[in-house]
DNA sequence: CTATGTAGATGTTATTTGCATATATTATCA
DNA sequence: TGATAATATATGCAAATAACATCTACATAG
């Protein structure tokens, strides 16, 4: 739990980095990237997770594999090889219908968790008004 | 990793218990109560604690005393006892500017996860809109 | 004197993550 | 041909976290 700026990010502003580790919500990103891009393998998801990411961390490509299989698992997803293409065999994944229904699930929480934060974020910052240095000025001026 | 419905939680609606294991968020909550009561003893702040959690799960009372005296060491607050009081000795904590400042990064960080999140519910909203039923209205009926 | 509520702290175990590494296939280029 | 780079999946291990149970200690009600 060190101070808020990170090396991997700069020192723009505080990183969810290093506000001690903080979920990388990889299982409802994947079910979203899977339904958008329809059928897709591990290493081609990889290259999509950051810019869809809910935190600033990074998404190790282990976690990504191991959440897919763990998904397979639980029958939200289902997998078959692919040898055609060029390159090494890729294990293509799809949704399911409950993999379908178990992104809506996680959509009602994290609508819920995002309404929670923000309540929370405006509630704190009325509270500490004037008290502490205004970060993002302090930083973007710090940056000119 | 099961399905969203949690038996604490009751079934109105996908539950983050039961999403797998998300952050509690004890730290930034523990700083805001801090800042809000002025001084005050971790039982007592685990009596708040709920009301202001950003996620569904109730928050252990070992994990709130071991966050104060993680907050102790890195000097983001600071701790007496506090014998006078009828009961057993009470370990008053008080916010240092130092948490006070850390408090402020924890927001800058809930603010654009927040915003993150909420653009992610409606990007995956619009996607799956009409390919699953509606989870809150199925709860909703379900429950009269 | 026992039970209960308050208050804080610790130990054990399980889960999750990050990092390093293994393995295999194809592509590229000298 | 041989080296090596890029692609793709997967595993082992250490460290961090979390849940749950347990423990000490004090006060008060009955």
């Amino acid at each position: 739990m060190a101070r808020g700026f990170c090396h991997r990010h700069g020192n723009e502003r505080p990183c969810s980095c290093s506000m001690g580790n903080i979920y990388r919500y990889v299982e409802p990103v994947t079910l979203y990237l899977l339904k958008l891009k329809g059928r897709a393998y591990g290493y081609e998801l990889g290259n999509y997770l950051r810019e869809h990411a809910l935190t600033d961390s990074e998404v190790d490509r282990a976690a990504l594999y191991r959440t897919l299989r763990q998904l397979e698992t639980n029958g939200f997803v289902t997998s078959e090889w692919d040898i055609g293409g060029g390159g090494p065999a890729r294990r293509l994944y799809a949704l399911t219908q409950a993999g379908m229904d178990h992104l809506a699930e996680w959509l009602v929480v994290l609508r819920q968790m995002a309404g929670a934060m923000h309540r929370f974020v405006d509630d704190a910052d009325k509270l500490i008004e004037g008290d502490t240095k205004d970060l993002q000025t302090t930083a973007s001026v710090e940056n000119e």
